[in-house]
RNA sequence: GCGAGGGUUGCCGAGCCUGGUCAAAGGCGACAGACUCAAGAUCUGUUCCUGUAGGGGUUCGCCGGUUCGAAUCCGGCCCCUCGCACCA
């Protein structure tokens, strides 16, 4: 069955290309230009990534039937280490690589390709334009596509930066940046696009604290230099081997690795020699800060891969110094052991920190709270993470604290690290929090590099403008317009170029530094109008000079002064320019969620930077994930459902219509094959339904007819709208949920005017068309359809018919309730008798809406009102009582309510005209009475007769 | 911590901004019936509790408030999710 799909799908998309749909060229149509950020090209994509690139062709095939010039561009981006790091294993012959290309469908004859990192992108651009984009139907402008790593490109970003450095918002300061021994800069983070190992890692700033210990200094790290007052002893790992370590002019113990961590932050750093820890223990060393002279003691939680392997002792506050600490009290043997006095351990807890809800010692609160007594008790994580926690948040450091008594913690952190700095008593050393290995299997470790570029996103003004301007684009979802503000004032500089094994652009002053991932993806959307011509070969990468981009993006310089420094034709350079005045600004980028704090801030700031008032972004559309039954569906892991083999058992459409439909696009949303079924179902059911009332040939009209094209209109009216925001959850619900189920109804109705049939189904086809193309194509053509549907105009509303509304609705009523009364009696009635509400009825309560919509509705003033009417007045009591219900009844209602009942509609006819529907319906007959002269009443229901609410008997 | 978002009836998911038509759309699932040799598909009905006349009762995380009236507005509480930097 599947191969089914696959023949429609390539057939509707071989006549798309023909007709050249996707294909933009200027003209006098108002212009629509939207993109999704271009995906890195490292591996195989999954079918969660083809959301976000659904909505953009839907958006883009919407935007056009409704009478725009759309440009819809793609492209990839491979600046990284990604394609190096797969070439290299791919070259390796590495088994679970290879046996993820395999998985995936790589042709065995190709693999050889993916040994160089350009094999590896030329081939993944490849799969991402033919095994996806092509594949899923989307009209892009293949012509322009375009890759971050072409000459081209560079060209355009060392244009860029020209600009940026122009503008003065390049600065150039020290950086500390995780980074590969071998490699060069990573970045950490849990989608692990560079690591193998490690992605939740952190990086902490230690304060390294030096104690002085004769001529030598014992280095300990800490995150609390906050707890200095505290101090008590130093903590030593007995079984370890440290270094002693020269660091400028001073001697530091610190442990091995700590030592090599630090070589690659400080200058000058060199091995001395080894010391065993246990020689330590026992010694007296200085604390930094208070200056008192404490003890070396034996700690076996001392792990030299953290920190230094060296810790300093704070029991009131820290639980694992608590707890060790009491231990070599209760036991005098242990010191013993080490050739130490037990007296080595008599030492007081001193207090520092006082916090709420915890006595003087935190440490010795949690640690009885939670019974811990032993140094090896895993509960020590947890206890010292809440003793931090409330420190952090809740603690103020007590009058002990000389110089810091009464503050904040927080506060007291900051100032006392900074004065320990200042003094030259403490250090700053960055550390990763847990162990971080590079894909090439190289060490992680935190660099300082000296000279690097930042671009300088703090920058106020530019800041102020880029968030002014937000304030007036399209920002999808409506929380990220409000939270971009936020974003945008948290962004700081941002380390924009790096060294090593990297592709990308080379950073145009100085070509040692590769320009970073982000910052080559921020102004890209303007080059789509350009790139076209490079990848044409009219315009050569190296006549793409500053002058060429000033004048064609920036519109500085004359088209023959630039043609002449250039080559390129002044015509060509004019329609270039013209090109993007009339293309740009981009109307709307659509990305995933983790562009929020990162692409797209960069994005804005870029482009209010360089471009001018006018070409500046006008929408942002943030999508949510599809993800994994075990959380994300990594991309870098593989082991996800491969696209094409989704589109051959679903159907593309299918596919389009589950991402369009399935949840609200700001959700994420669990891949699961048996929704994605119900959707393949409902395009099958669809399609079928189409068929139904092409074979529908009759001649006679009835309100149904009427009400059908009203509700069609009203339909039409809402996708309209709902693609206005680019809501197409909205928008598919009404067009395959609501308008079959109206369809439905106007069948079990009787409904078969072929005129109608044939209305509604035109319309229908065309709004099906944006998400599912192929099979509305497909339906259009072999239902006699002329051209192409997605070239033909979405539908227009023609209005409504709100007495047609009101009367179907009546008639779901009637049946609603009668089916009601005989579910609730169990009768088997053969008859059922209808009373219409009496005239007179009819009229106070269109006094009362009439006096509602006025806003002069009260029980006093309608009675009064209908009593003045001679016809009801002879009604007496029951009319009095009438009017006040209807009265109460009435102020109930909201505005648009009382519009829909303001409608008139003739009860008695609509059910006379409806009887054989009903009779059919319900398998009785039915009787039809004026509540004013019932033939038949037998149990005195006519009364109960309200307009809208018929009385009704059965017997 | 900082910033943001959320908790709705079996499940998914609307509604909340703009309080009354809300027992609360739609889908999925389930049950019953029709059609059928049968299955599937399709159609109809039911799917919080209750009721032999179209009704009544209790619901929208918890507690309280505003209001004639609250899933919707306000305050407090509990719980959950996401981002936090070199990952397009």
């Amino acid at each position: 069955m599947a191969s089914r799909f696959k023949e429609t799908e390539e057939k509707w998309q071989r006549r798309w290309e023909e007709a050249g749909l996707h294909l933009a060229e200027r003209d006098s149509r108002p212009k629509f230009m939207i993109i999704f950020a271009y995906p890195g090209v490292t591996g195989y994509l999954h079918v969660g990534h083809m959301r976000g690139y659904t909505y953009v062709d839907a958006i883009a095939r919407y935007k056009r039937m409704e009478g725009h010039n759309v440009l819809f561009p793609v492209g990839t981006h491979a600046t990284g280490n990604g394609a190096i790091s797969l070439a290299n294993r791919v070259a390796a012959r590495d088994p679970d690589t290879l046996d993820y290309l395999m998985r995936n469908g790589c042709p065995e004859e190709r693999v050889k390709d993916l040994e160089t990192p350009e094999g590896v992108v030329e081939f993944f651009n490849g799969v991402y334009v033919n095994d996806y984009w092509k594949r899923f139907g989307f009209l892009a402008d293949w012509r322009r596509f375009t890759c971050s790593i072409r000459p081209d490109y560079n060209r355009f970003i060392q244009w860029q930066f020209r600009k940026l450095m122009e503008l003065g918002l390049l600065v150039q300061k020290p950086y500390y940046a995780p980074a590969c021994v071998d490699c060069g800069p990573v970045a950490v983070d849990p989608s692990e696009t560079d690591l193998s190992k490690g992605g939740n890692a952190e990086v902490n700033e230690y304060t390294l604290l030096k104690f002085r210990c004769g001529d030598e200094l014992l280095i300990a790290a800490t995150l609390r230099p906050e707890t200095v007052f505290g101090q008590t002893n130093f903590w030593v790992n007995p079984d370890v081997d440290y270094r002693r370590v020269r660091v400028g002019d001073e001697t530091w113990i610190v442990s091995a690795p700590a030592a090599r961590k630090l070589s690659y932050q400080m200058d000058g750093v060199e091995v001395l020699g080894e010391v065993a820890g246990r020689e330590l223990l026992g010694r007296m060393c200085s604390a930094p800060m208070v200056g008192r002279e404490i003890p070396v003691l034996p700690a076996g939680f001392c792990d030299p891969e953290v920190g230094t392997g060296l810790v300093t002792s704070v029991p009131s506050d820290a639980p694992d110094d608590l707890v060790a600490l009491q231990r070599l009290q209760k036991d005098p043997s242990l010191l013993e052991s080490y050739g130490l006095d037990a007296s080595a351990a008599d030492i007081e807890v001193i207090p520092i920190i006082d916090i709420e809800g915890y006595g003087p010692c935190a440490a010795a609160d949690v640690v009885d709270r939670m019974g811990i007594t032993d140094s090896g008790d895993p509960r020590l994580a947890e206890a010292k993470k809440q003793v931090y926690k409330d420190g952090h948040h809740l603690g103020r450091m007590n009058p002990l604290c000389k110089g810091y008594e009464g503050l904040r913690v927080e506060e007291a952190k900051e100032r006392m690290r900074d004065d320990m700095l200042a003094s030259g008593e403490a250090e700053l050393f960055r550390d990763l929090s847990e162990e971080v290995a590079c894909r090439c299997g190289g060490t992680v470790m935190i660099r300082r590099v000296d000279d690097q570029w930042f671009i300088d996103y703090g920058d106020p003004d530019l800041t102020a403008r880029t968030k002014s301007h937000c304030e007036g684009m399209d920002i999808f979802p409506a929380e990220y317009h409000h939270n971009v503000q936020a974003v945008l004032d948290w962004f700081r500089e941002r380390a924009c170029v790096r060294k090593g094994n990297w592709l990308g652009t080379r950073f145009p002053f100085d070509e040692e530094w590769i320009i970073e991932a982000i910052s080559d993806s921020t102004l890209y959307p303007v080059y789509y109008i350009i790139s076209m011509h490079a990848n044409e070969g009219s315009i050569s990468p190296e006549q793409m000079s500053e002058e060429f981009f000033d004048h064609v993006i920036l519109g500085r310089g004359g088209s023959d002064v630039v043609s002449r420094s250039t080559g390129v034709p002044a015509e060509l350079l004019e329609a270039i320019r013209e090109d993007i005045s009339y293309w740009y600004p981009l109307d709307l980028n659509l990305g995933g969620k983790e562009h929020m704090t990162v692409h797209f801030p960069a994005f804005l700031f870029n482009h209010q930077a360089i471009m001018p008032e006018g070409k500046l972004p006008r929408g942002i559309f943030v999508n949510w994930y599809i993800t994994g039954k075990k959380g994300k569906i990594s991309k870098s892991k593989g082991g996800a459902q491969p696209i094409p083999g989704a589109a051959e058992k679903f159907g593309v459409d299918a596919l389009r219509l589950y991402y369009a439909h399935v949840a609200s696009p700001f959700q994420d949303v669990e891949w699961d094959e048996d929704i994605v079924t119900s959707y393949r179902h409902r395009v099958e059911r669809t399609t079928r339904m189409m068929e139904e009332l092409h074979a529908i040939d009759g001649d006679e009209e009835g309100s149904v007819d009427s009400w059908m094209l009203s509700r069609m209109s009203r339909h039409i009216e809402d996708a309209r709208r709902h693609m206005e925001s680019y809501d197409l959850r909205q928008m598919a619900n009404v067009v395959y949920f609501d308008i079959p189920n109206d369809i439905r109804w106007y069948l079990r109705r009787g409904g078969r005017s072929r005129r109608t049939a044939g209305k509604a189904l035109d319309a229908w086809l065309r709004m099906a068309c944006p998400v599912t193309p192929h099979m509305a194509e497909e339906a259009w053509e072999s239902l006699g359809g002329e051209g192409l549907l997605s070239s033909a105009p979405y539908p227009s509303p023609e209005g409504s018919d709100p007495s047609s509304e009101l009367g179907e609705s009546y008639l779901r009523d009637v049946l609603e309730d009668v089916n009601e009364i005989v579910r609730v009696t169990g009768m088997k009635a053969r008859t059922l008798h209808l009373y219409t509400s009496p005239e007179w009825k009819d009229r106070v309560q269109s006094m009362a809406v009439e006096m509602a919509l006025a806003g002069e509705l009260s029980v006093p003033a309608l009675t009064k009102r209908a009593m003045q009417d001679e016809e009801v007045r002879r009604h007496g009591k029951s009319a009095s009582e009438f009017a006040k219900k209807a009265a109460q009844e009435t102020a109930r209602r909201s505005a648009a309510e009382l519009r829909r009942l303001s409608a008139p509609i003739d009860e008695l006819s609509l059910l006379q005209d409806a009887k054989g529907f009903l009779e059919s319906e319900l398998g009785m007959s039915v009787e039809l009475h004026d509540a004013a002269a019932p033939r038949h009443d037998p149990q005195n229901k006519a009364k109960a007769a309200m307009p809208l609410r018929p009385a009704m008997l059965l017997e």
